[in-house]
DNA sequence: TAGATTGTTAATCGATTAACAATC
DNA sequence: TAGATTGTTAATCGATTAACAATC
């Protein structure tokens, strides 16, 4: 079975699986089922077991999913069952809250690498990070073989960044600046973009 | 034409819309065409005449839309002609962060109130902002009528904020914490969640 | 007029849901 | 055995794309 061709939507629906998985182990779950999960999560069983269907068959008639087991295989798909190296770009009032933020490397991805243009920055140490110069950003990236980044540059900035980092080895990019970035076809782009979700939810609102 | 039925995602686009019209604009564009709008955000001509189509005629042809109309239009449907007030609930790394972010209030959300449960925090100013009790979230919300709020807490406080925050007549929430809100008919969640979009990725590499 | 682009309808594509035989 | 739940197929639903008459 090819993982080529499973839909992106379908992969963007495992981390929510994995998070639930561990709320029902924290919560002192052995097993669960397409049905248990599918309420906590807010989507119908059928959708969950078909999603799963592409990897694998990883329940039992009659019992369902031993909550453990599935948390791990789901681990292994995402490859998050290691640790990865990130590198942040942009260290203003967001990149410097991204780098303090503890949640990252709680999860395995470790901000090692931090990039600035601002001489005032650069060299200096924060909160356990120093700041490189925004000029050996390939260097450093590829010597180091990181492959995935944060972007948390101004808006005009981004689309050269991320130039950059492909052009260093980067594969997958976090991007926190409010423009469409375009990159070779193979590397991932992510979107984090509360204005816009919040304009989207100001429509409903009288 | 009964604005009721526009499906969600149309409605999540138009925010992408509004921003790459600014940014034409900013280039010095007076005018432009659905597919110029296409290319810039990566979609098809045909999406977003389709998706416009559902609020009115914004265009002529030939000619395609005025920029500077069809920004308006658009502020116009996602009530963001107007500023909205803010709550921020959850003061920690995260809270403090966005209070700081002056994204927000640039485009035209204030983040007007603060609330924790930290006896530390509660009655203190930082960068501007008074952090109130907890406690006093219903009185304040439902006094200063604030319909949209921003949840910033620990994932296991999460639901019980939401629902204090829907009695307090908020109905449109930005949701930081990894959980999944239950909350009534009616009352718009988004959710920010960059661990899952960081998982998401490392499917794809390697 | 000729070229360009809209708004809209029809065709296509893909995702979700319903249903059920298999089986623990 | 009886009840529960999986994995999977078929049916449904909804979103995207293609195509084009209308018209600036």
């Amino acid at each position: 079975m090819s993982r080529s061709r499973v839909p992106d939507i379908v992969v963007g629906r495992l981390p929510i699986y994995l998070r639930t998985l561990h709320q029902l182990e924290d919560t002192g779950y052995t097993f669960t089922s397409s049905q248990e999960l599918g309420k906590r999560i807010g989507i119908s069983s059928a959708q969950i077991r078909k999603d799963l269907a592409h990897f694998g068959e990883f329940g039992k008639q009659g019992t369902g999913y031993e909550v453990k087991y599935l948390q791990e295989q789901i681990a292994k798909i995402l490859n998050v069952d290691q640790d990865w190296s990130v590198a942040l770009v942009g260290f203003g009032d967001l990149g410097q809250a991204l780098s303090r933020y503890s949640g990252f490397a709680r999860k395995g991805f470790h901000i090692d690498v931090v990039f600035d243009q601002d001489p005032q920055k650069i060299g200096k140490k924060y909160h356990e990070v120093t700041i490189y110069d925004f000029e050996e950003l390939a260097k450093i990236v590829s010597s180091q073989g990181i492959k995935l980044a944060i972007i948390a540059v101004p808006g005009f900035a981004a689309q050269d960044v991320a130039e950059k980092l492909v052009e260093a080895g980067v594969r997958a990019i976090l991007n926190y600046a409010p423009v469409k970035l375009f990159v070779d076809e193979g590397v991932r782009v992510e979107y984090i973009d509360p204005i816009a979700h919040l304009q989207q939810m100001s429509f409903y609102l009288t």
